[in-house]
DNA sequence: GATGAATGAGTGTTCATTCAT
DNA sequence: CATGAATGAACACTCATTCAT
């Protein structure tokens, strides 16, 4: 007979994912604990058992992520700048992105809400980090955009293509590859000079 | 005769830089209308006097952006879809970003708070007909992705290029040379061949 | 035809009325502010729209107090420490307690709730310098501690007296005789002899 | 054989002394079962293991007090009202005040969050006691006046005290003189004729 | 054009307390 | 002896909004 769970053991999971649901379906700041707890049926109350406050909520969300990007960057700052790491820069950062849509479209969207919150701001320096990794140290003005352009290219394409046709696989594979021409541009020809 | 009053310019047009100034400095949900009231030095019930809602100080906001857009969009869709055409497309939805540059990023960074107001879903239909308008109809995924690519460097490159050295102008004409070759590219190659 | 009030003009001090008689039947920590609406028949809003917070609504209470007091004790440091004027200054004190009886009541049973508030340690200050000027200078430890007898005497004395009988102008002269035997039996002896 | 436990001393006691220590340093309201589990390092379950309620505690603080006092009452009331034995019982409730010190300020600084709880009550009926213990029972007014007031003057004095300089002995010693004038005062004079 | 006074519905948070394990 | 998980009731406070003047 299985356990009738008067006692759940994973409340605390349980409450990340159903409040990282309700932060993409009405937003941070319109999401109460009421609603979360509502939702979970349970009492406000044991939420705060599992978490101190909401914005507490909000940081444990970002917990995995902020090492999966750390790992990235320090990857990347081991190996020399070159087309091949750089592809391959892109082309890890957009396996992070498919292992963490959500979370990123709560970044993404939210982005006032949480501007003031510890994973906002570490995401903007680990995005300027990889900023700085991506484009070539000798390049002009032209050439770092085109890196940027890139990371661009891989990191907000993901939202745009939620309702084009074809699988999220391939519709990545496809994100990935325009990225590498935009790279490979900056390497084909003279730097600045339009095709 | 001139106007005899001395009243401080336009309150309404006052109401709507302040509101837009806090939008921008703290979001829209901890914005509050004491807040907006106080540093205009005048009652909240003031500013309902000129707006019937804190909602309708956003509508107003966005009412001259959405002309510029809608006037864009018929504009391109009286042309015929050359690259030529995509080029001045991209050239001109430059524009109008560097025209409303603050109030983009308001709408950038508070899209969970603004979702379910007109103007969001407005801008995400208007966006949506820019990449109609920008993609060839009969090109394949690829070709597609190429460019939202440009539309995407031209829309999102405005937001990171705020930190780096040189005037916006520059910048913002490097944006416009780089989405223009990752277009062309899509020209240039066998669709779908990577480079 | 005598106004039906729907809009009071005296809210702000019915508020302080009440909440004083609610701080002293109940404590301060003990008496919300819900607790306070509803005995207005106000909403608990409607305080905030008066006071910033509970805590300004006792800060309020005590404005009149502090500024008696404060005036009594630039009154005393002008004069020259005499018994005559000691004597004086007990009986002017004695004024300002009986003007502020349950002012000094709530402070008084509410020390530890009220004891990181202006209010409290102001007045432990003010109490200080009293203490100060009570006492001859040149005093030594008996001699000083008669002077605080004194005060005390009068002090506290309000409080204990409450259900001796007698009416309340009589006990008051009562309290004062006995603090002015003690401060005289401080200069009809050798200090610090006993009788 | 001694007792085996390596259990950190008597838990029930730990928490009666970091109560009182918690409850002097922010009032009994303002301190939490959390705050006192958390500074003994328990969980705030084991603190329902030792005592039924947060009031439980405080009531069993005063256990001992109680006891004391109704000794010195006793033993007072089996005499004979005479000066002598006003003047030992001023210096046996000295020597209680001195013992619990503590305690006694905490009453004194939580008059109004006590006023409900059994201690309370019962020290003020004690103190009634007392007050009709140390009064002549033929005293007029003012008579009664000076035996409150001796009393007083050894109950309030100590908080007085704290940053008079010499040692809490001496100045203990002190207090009990000054009462002893004011009851001697009593006795040599005329009642009620100032001196 | 604008204000002073107020409301109703909510918010995040804290607390003393309970109880199965 | 003690804990982990949870609750129910409350609390101070804020907000967008209303309306008579």
């Amino acid at each position: 007979m299985a356990k009738t769970q008067t006692r759940r053991k994973d409340t605390r999971q349980r409450i990340q994912d159903t409040a990282l649901e309700l932060f993409l379906e009405h937003g941070y700041e319109k999401t109460s604990l009421r609603e979360i707890a509502e939702r979970l049926d349970v009492t406000k109350a044991a939420l705060y058992y599992h978490f101190k406050t909401k914005e507490d909520i909000v940081l444990s969300l970002f917990d995995r992520l902020g090492t999966s990007l750390d790992e990235l960057i320090e990857w990347a700052e081991g190996e020399s700048r070159t087309l091949e790491i750089r592809r391959a820069l892109l082309s890890r950062l957009n396996g992070v992105l498919t292992d963490n849509a959500s979370l990123f479209r709560f970044l993404q969207e939210n982005q006032a809400a949480l501007r003031d919150m510890r994973p906002a701001s570490d995401f903007r320096d680990r995005m300027k980090s990889l900023g700085g990794l991506m484009a070539d140290p000798e390049a002009d003005m032209i050439g770092r955009i085109r890196s940027i352009s890139a990371l661009f290219t891989v990191y907000f394409g993901g939202f745009a293509l939620t309702d084009m046709e074809g699988t999220m696989k391939e519709k990545r594979a496809a994100l990935l590859q325009v990225a590498d021409e935009i790279l490979t541009a900056a390497h084909d020809q003279e730097p600045g000079e339009p095709a």
